[in-house]
DNA sequence: ATCCCATGTGGACGCTGACAACATCACGGT
DNA sequence: ACCGTGATGTTGTCAGCGTCCACATGGGAT
């Protein structure tokens, strides 16, 4: 009753779903993840992707898991290119690129920031997440600037939420915000200036 | 062929569904602004709100304006109690206000505050959204720190985008982000914490 | 009194997510 | 060599959604 062009059993459907899953979150955001769409895409019957996930919230949940370990992988690139020598200054670059490469992030793959955000946790406990992804990177750098002596211990203290705050904020703004529109020279030049007053308030 | 329970024509048909889209919406976010529900909770059939509204997108906007004039209001609630006498110390108090007025809004209305900032700008040019609505309260305060001569003209520049940031990613990553389940006294303690390195930022 | 047109109705279409029953096939025990 | 069993994929179905269409209604202008 089969035509034999393709086996019956894929073989290989979960990964690709997910990768279809994916590339259909970059392109239209969370609420093009259409089960269906995904299915079609990868050859397969609607429907098929159920033994691979309860539901099309677990699909999302995985695209999000993938979606924040590009992110993570895009800041973590940027940070360790910082070529300085001295300590401080190191470590204080190093923060700034941080927060330059979420920003970057959110505005070349709008579709997967919001998708990373948007689909529940899928695990680990508070802390596993302060240790590990994006949240965890910002953590190491925080730490850096107080073992260099540049961030006291002090003001250590709620230092990751505001600098998170901050640029997550500046993301959601110009993703699907009201600063959608700003011409991307603005852009950029603005964000310097938010991480300015991060900087100074941190430091300073 | 009708009961005449109801007469033929509502007579008051469209601030009704908007009425109604704003409370699905509070209670269930812009999914949850579903067309057909707000046709059946007005008592009327799916459908009547085309005569209206475009698409559903159309009734969307409309809540988002709503959303985004109830923030409003709540923010100039809470600025215009703060009373201090000193022009520096209440116009500083005023700012932080502000972010705490945005934050709590966010916190207490996660819906409103979804759609507020999905839907897209049904209007203004950008100089108009500048002087009202949230930002051009936001706008006014930063002003009212020049007058005073608490923040300098060169860092008034940029500063409204820092503020907005910081407390817009503040509450985004408590609304639907990851700090989801942060419980309330934590929230309000680290908040007090972002605004006050912004507050060092810009005007230490 | 008449007509018009804004407003509301009912039905249809194609899409979606989800469920249930069935088909296929690789694998392991006899 | 055989069978059966469980994982994987398919077909069929259902309700709900947004949207388009033709049609019904009736208040207000003529």
């Amino acid at each position: 009753m089969r035509d034999r062009i393709q086996p019956y059993h894929h073989g290989n459907l979960r990964p690709v779903l997910v990768d279809t899953a994916v590339e259909l979150a970059r392109t239209t955001g969370p609420d093009g993840v259409v089960l269906r769409e995904v299915a079609r895409r990868a050859g397969v019957s609607h429907n098929a992707a159920y033994r691979h996930f309860d539901d099309r919230a677990a699909l999302l949940c995985e695209v999000s898991d993938r979606a924040m370990a590009d992110l993570e992988q895009a800041m973590r690139t940027r940070i360790e290119a910082v070529a300085i020598d001295d300590p401080v200054a190191r470590a204080v670059e190093r923060l700034r690129e941080t927060g330059r490469a979420y920003v970057d992030f959110a505005i070349r793959e709008p579709g997967l920031f919001e998708v990373a955000f948007s689909a529940g946790v899928t695990a680990d406990e508070h802390d596993a997440a302060t240790r590990a992804g994006p949240y965890g990177l910002l953590n190491a750098v925080l730490d850096e600037l107080v073992d260099v002596g540049a961030l006291s211990s002090e003001r250590r203290q709620g230092a990751d939420v505001a600098c998170w705050a901050a640029v997550h904020g500046y993301a959601e703004l110009h993703v699907h915000g009201p600063l959608r529109d700003v011409p991307a020279m603005f852009r950029d030049q603005v964000l310097e200036s938010v991480l300015d007053v991060v900087h100074r308030g941190l430091l300073g």
